[in-house]
DNA sequence: TCTGGGGTCCTAGGACCC
DNA sequence: TCTGGGGTCCTAGGACCC
């Protein structure tokens, strides 16, 4: 058996521990700049707030049924995660984290134990020690025990833990499942199955392997199979090192002027490299990209867009600053306003291994001690070091309702700037 | 006025090889 | 007009996820 841990209304749920009083009252969670929804409670989904709707689009909503609405405090979320993590590692052999509010347990070889008992306990205790609550669905493969856990949010009665196993029952839950809720099936795909008539789970177990391979390929395959209770899909319970790591930011308004655009792409190369050293690897591509607002149609549109294959990899924030700063200058169009810019590495090995040229040995150590140096002044006193052409602005962001940190407390610390 | 950020995997097609 | 047969590797784009 597998078992899903999922969060419900994972950044709702971890402003209203703090904020008792807004159980049961409609809350939502914006992105960055306060420009879309990215979490609902129960209440604002009923109001009929959609997931990444545009904020000033349903303000009339928001106003009239004093919604409270809190920017995303992403810090305060990863705490939470972590915290859950921890139960959920002490309550299963092994655990795969899917996302930043879904685990899941690999229970196979567990045997001589109530799962649906065990499901509601997690539940419980996961409620009990981090005052979030948590859906556990347990069945025979990921796919299904994503469905059970989906169950829970519907039936309040299941005291969030549910164990789906029995043949009639999975099969009377995917007659009634529409085939756009089961996980992988997207947007592209659930018109084209629906117009073959393909409403439900159930219906889509019911084409022929063969269609399925011919129409949605290898990924539709191990959905079937899923679905028909037979594990497609593997489970990994270490967390390997990205193959592509992205920074990338919109801003509160259109940055024109080289310099402050460079200074905000300097910050995204710099969490990048901080990112590459935190799981060992290096790069050896970047790129780097800068975008006008695609919603103001009428005004010209420039999508600056440029990769860099690097000679040597590296981890070094030095190295991949200059590298963005020459890359940005490449792509920045005078007079253009851009909205959103980032930074991508790309072409990912471990450090250990790299080859070097023999040239490159000594920069290579001598940056290394210093990257090293600066990620344990960083994360272990109060002060943050960063390079001097970060500038000394913070990313041009709003966030006008964001919640204090309340379990963490690294910002707005002394900043030292060097180099 | 206002529109998120960060990932993974698969596939088709092109370039190139013998 | 018509144009072999088989392979590999790389990349861009599609589709999906949270």
């Amino acid at each position: 058996m597998f078992a899903l841990a999922d969060c419900n209304n994972f950044f709702v749920s971890c402003e209203r521990v703090f904020r008792p009083e807004l159980n049961g009252r409609p809350v939502v969670v914006l992105s960055n700049n306060d420009g879309c929804i990215i979490a609902r409670s129960n209440e604002a989904k009923a109001l009929g707030i959609k997931m990444g709707d545009p904020l000033f689009k349903v303000r009339d909503i928001i106003n009239r049924h004093g919604v409270t609405i809190f920017s995303g405090n992403m810090p305060l979320y990863a705490d939470f995660s972590r915290r859950i993590r921890s139960i959920l590692r002490e309550s299963a052999p092994q655990i795969e984290v899917y996302s930043i509010d879904e685990a899941f347990l690999d229970l196979r070889g567990v045997d001589n134990i109530n799962f649906d008992s065990y499901a509601k306990q997690l539940s419980l205790r996961c409620r009990k020690y981090t005052g979030i609550p948590v859906s556990v669905g347990i069945a025979p493969t990921k796919t299904l025990a994503k469905i059970a856990a989906q169950l829970c949010k519907s039936y309040p009665k299941l005291r969030g833990g549910c164990f789906m196993h029995r043949k009639e029952d999975i099969e009377k839950v995917l007659r009634k499942l529409p085939i756009e809720d089961v996980w992988g099936i997207g947007r592209r795909s659930t018109p084209r199955l629906k117009d073959i008539g393909v409403n439900t789970a159930y219906d889509f177990c019911q084409l022929s392997e063969e269609w399925i391979r011919r129409n949605m390929g290898i990924n539709g395959i191990r959905i079937w199979r899923e679905l028909h209770g037979i594990p497609a899909i593997g489970f990994e319970s270490s967390a390997s090192a990205h193959q592509s790591i992205c920074n990338s930011r919109s801003f509160s308004s259109e940055i024109y002027d080289f310099t402050e655009l460079l200074e905000q792409v300097v910050k995204f190369a710099a969490m990048t490299a901080e990112k590459l050293r935190a799981q060992h690897s290096v790069c050896s591509r970047l790129t780097v990209f800068a975008y006008t607002n695609r919603f103001h149609e009428q005004e010209i549109q420039q999508c600056g867009h440029i990769s860099l294959p690097l000679i040597e990899p590296t981890d070094s924030t030095i190295d991949i600053v200059r590298t963005c700063r020459e890359a940005l200058s490449d792509i920045y169009v005078r007079g253009v306003g851009y909205k959103k810019a980032g930074v991508i590495a790309s072409d990912i090995i471990p450090s250990e291994g790299r080859h070097l040229s023999m040239f490159s040995a000594e920069h290579n150590a001598r940056h290394s001690r210093l990257m090293q140096t600066i990620d344990k002044i960083n994360s272990t006193t109060e002060c943050h070091i960063s390079v001097a052409s970060q500038g000394m602005n913070a990313i041009k962001a709003n966030s006008l309702h964001r919640s204090p940190h309340y379990t963490t407390s690294w910002e707005e610390l002394p900043v030292v700037k060097i180099l």
